[in-house]
DNA sequence: GTGGTCTAGACCACT
DNA sequence: GTGGTCTAGACCACC
């Protein structure tokens, strides 16, 4: 089952960590296409959050085709697909690579060391590589 | 001397461009301890931005100890301090490491071409591999 | 100026009604990019709605690249860029065609109806051809 | 006879696939007035769906004037009667067309691209085009 | 002034 | 029960 945890009052909203985690699951194969999530409800009660932040981290969820909805039925793991083009993809890479790279570099780490740290961070979440399907490709 | 850069229009604000250079500049070894910024109105002037924002940039600069300011001369390049103790940083960088790597992965990107791109662009930011200097206990 | 009005109590939600107004603008080119958009506050002031339905209607804007958000000057109109996947596209058309030509055919529209009020509606949106740039096909 | 499909897992809801395939069978001409629709619990056993979801679809078409229930014999295609005015059709046609319109447009389709998919879907739905009778005024 | 996030609580439609 | 929309109002960061 998909387990979530949030902390408050960290720079990162709460939304967006829902989001990441979720991401993070299903690129892992922690959870398979079908599978239900928590409902919004549910989660809201279980993290101690209002059900719109959860309702908003599922939208951006929806948005990217991570997950869908089933009106009145919940929302669920969705088949993966590959949505946005290879620019897009590298443009939106870009933008989350280059304040990263920037923290990393002001805390005093070394290229190298950065590399490295995202190695072992990318080897322990694919762990058990045949668990996460790939989109086809097919569109480019 | 010291180049700075800015792109209007962008998702990241202007003071926050700065800023990131200038850590990119300290940590790429392309600026020396002492060496002087520029003048607060020399480069607002320069870069055709509000003074404030420069202010801003150089104030988040100095709380940050990349920089220090000398009362009637300006500001310039700070001895290198580390504040974070190594677990400290370590628990920083998986803290901006996440988002991004949950982000890079729900693109499509896979963990080989997210890696080669890390370090692209670590290659493209230190183009002097030799200039950057050691912080005190990068290593361990 | 970009003028935009809803209609409460209709089948489509406001904030809904909001992006399509918004969208047809930018396709017709009666904005410009670089345009500012009405700030959230002034526009649900505008149309007595909650900020927030304002907020919701442009973040929906953003994420499908029409509009871009720059932290404390407001919303702009954005480069136009192809950001999904020809497949995406396809998938998104059908999507939203489906339910259109249901609800048209049970109104009682023949096929040829239909097509000449889809045209009839196209022509009188792209009446200045020029005005409307397409955006690059580079990433297929 | 009347061929329904559906697909689990899709945003739209399975009583409304229903629904809407009935209602583009009878313009179609797939089926004639008096024709007897599948029972509720054979098609609900036939789809491996809740007789309750193929009711919902029925009670639906009954208000629609699009089925008619007859007691102890099932539900037939009913008489098609014109509740609305030419005006208020097209008042209803330009209310479901202009999402979709404004979807197609930001999805960077051409305006031509936009009447091919109409045309062929449409194309496909009204596979012999000479059975599908007029509605007394659908003419003007 | 601007947008970004979050809460509390309401009403609706769908299963 | 489920999700979808909207309101009212708060606090924060950025310019």
């Amino acid at each position: 089952m998909l387990r979530i945890q949030i902390t408050t009052g960290a720079s990162q909203p709460i939304y967006r960590q829902i989001v990441d985690q979720v991401r993070h699951a299903v690129a892992a194969g922690k959870v398979r296409v079908g599978d239900a999530m928590p409902s919004v409800r549910a989660l809201a009660t279980d993290l101690v959050v209002n059900p719109n932040t959860i309702a908003k981290a599922y939208s951006a969820l929806v948005r990217d085709g991570v997950i869908e909805s089933q009106q009145g039925r919940g929302y669920f793991i969705a088949e993966p697909r590959l949505i946005y083009t290879h620019k897009e993809r590298k443009r939106r890479l870009g933008e989350v690579m280059n304040p990263f790279l920037a923290e990393a570099i002001s805390l005093g780490f070394e290229p190298q060391q950065i590399i490295d740290e995202v190695e072992k961070r990318l080897r322990k979440t694919f762990s058990s590589p045949e668990a996460a399907p790939k989109p086809k490709d097919s569109a480019s």
